[in-house]
DNA sequence: TATGAATGAGGGTTCATTCAT
DNA sequence: CATGAATGAACCCTCATTCAT
């Protein structure tokens, strides 16, 4: 007997994303998606019950990877510049290096598919950010007036759009843009 | 009837804006548009070819209407930062209350309706916003170390987040809000 | 506008029939029934929601049709041999000349596609035969000692035994033979 | 080895017939009989070609039990009273004990599965039925001017039914009631 | 022009059958 | 021999489009 092989899952899930951002979840076909994955229509039906299920699990899947990718190698004793340039970087490494996902994740959320409970999920890597910024204010580095909450709207907006734009090919990023980029978030908030 | 056909039309795209902030492009066929519009079926067919000429039109219309509310009531002879003041409430007020419109444009950039001529159409409010601050650098009332073009992602970022998490509900403005949005973007320039 | 032809149920429920008969419901598909009608397999969908429903509503149509025709031309004032003869023609006729219909109902019976208040609907033939065989058995011309519903099974178990055989071929009937096999029944009554 | 192999087969047959009565051919499916027999789908096709064949089988093999049973511990020197009411509660039983076999013959008699052949088989019980009958005439118990095929048909259609109303649950038998039930019958003949 | 019934191509899904283990 | 994952043809059903009214 050929074992039930987990890879096809992954398998799946890459052609699922590849396919989106080609043609978007409208013009997804379970076909395509078999074709793009090297395997039959009817295998994908052994590993998800149907379509809305394998959107579902997908979404449910990417939705807890950026947080690893974000929340990653950061060292609470570390400065609080040093670890906000730390979440910065990993937040443009992960829309850059994984625009896919987010596309996906954008086009479901305003999908037939999605569900409520999807919907109402909340953003841990939201209340990381605010908290080291906390920080920054309780140690006087950063500007202890400002609302957080909209400085986290302001830094993750200009990174999503530089990393679309850079995805569409409008606008070339290099490392000395990068460090300039974070230069301009952090003097905004200092 | 000239006007009658007008309204008609009008009413198709308004149906159809609705319908893909409900249930995105994916969910979106020709007999929910027509139900939405209180028309039959075959009358979308007597103004629009098919489905994809409908959204390529839509596509294109939408894509005049940030312009003309953006660029509007800019006086020349006022100050820079008036006038990016002026630019960015519009902008503001633009995301927010035309917010289906910007969902079904970037609904429908990845769908697999998309013209290869409407992928490469660039943007004029870009180039408008840039003018203006690089007269800004001229006059010195903003830094002229700065690479505009970042900056305008940098804003238009924010903008659209802010839009965006309000329209959701997971961040509530107000015209103090919006004030300090603003002063945070002036204060990273100058 | 095309007008909403009623006649295309009628058509509809003749092509299932039809196929039930050579292919059984197991054989049946929707393309089938749409060809064996002359018209577009989407076209059924116009009129009944699934194929189940399909389905069930031709039971339920069936199920109200032997009713009509077995009770049919019934006058209380006749003898009760005369009423009684007329029910077993009436109802031999029916298994003879709808037997489609009843093939239908027995193998929908023992089907998917049943649903519970469907097994559980009562039969008014034969209450109604039986009520006259009572008053046959008031009048002292059919023995007071008989199980009545036993007897009404033996008549219309024998009905369909003669109806299904004759389908078959292995039978043949005559008038001359239908009034013996009624004598035969009358006989065993008496 | 032997013996297992014939296990599985039965195993196979019975689960079959256990499904067809719940669900009816239309429903079967080979991972249902697989399920159901606990074993895997593949092994189905290690005794039988395919489902076609497993179904073919599977009706011969039921289209000869029914004589084995019915034509059993017939004395040829009883009277024909005897052995008319041997056959008779035979035939009965066999309808109540194994009436999943009968609802499985009937289905696949009007199924896509049945071959020319089979539609085409004789009924031995009949033949002999009519035989011992035809003795009755000769000894004249039974009354010699009737049709004996009719005969056949009103009795068997008879029990059929009361076999088939007992199962349904509408109708219940006793020993009491089986007796008067073939009274009913011989009376009808004498 | 406006309607919505009719069409049928194409998508989602099932399931008989195969095949690697 | 036994397994059940994998296959893909064929089914049910949807929906963009056409067309009779």
């Amino acid at each position: 007997m050929r074992t039930k092989d987990e890879n096809k899952i992954k398998n799946i899930f890459r052609a699922t994303l590849d396919l989106v951002q080609e043609i978007g979840i409208a013009g997804l076909t379970m076909a395509d998606i078999a074709r793009e994955a090297n395997i039959a229509t009817g295998t994908i039906y052994i590993y998800f019950k149907n379509k809305e299920v394998l959107l579902n699990e997908l979404y449910t899947h990417l939705a807890k990877l950026p947080e690893e990718r974000i929340i990653k190698d950061i060292n609470e004793k570390d400065s609080v510049k040093t670890n906000l340039e730390k979440i910065w970087r990993n937040y443009l490494s992960h829309r850059v290096n994984y625009f896919d996902e987010s596309l996906f994740i954008e086009q479901y959320y305003y999908s037939p598919y999605i569900t409520k409970e999807q919907r109402e999920s909340v953003d841990k890597i939201k209340s990381f950010s605010i908290n080291i910024m906390k920080r920054g204010q309780e140690e006087k580095v950063i500007d202890s007036s400002l609302d957080l909450e909209m400085i986290f709207w302001a830094i993750t907006g200009f990174i999503r759009t530089l990393a679309y734009e850079q995805k569409k090919g409008s606008y070339t990023m290099s490392e000395e843009k990068i460090d300039k980029a974070f230069q301009l978030n952090w003097k905004m908030i200092v």
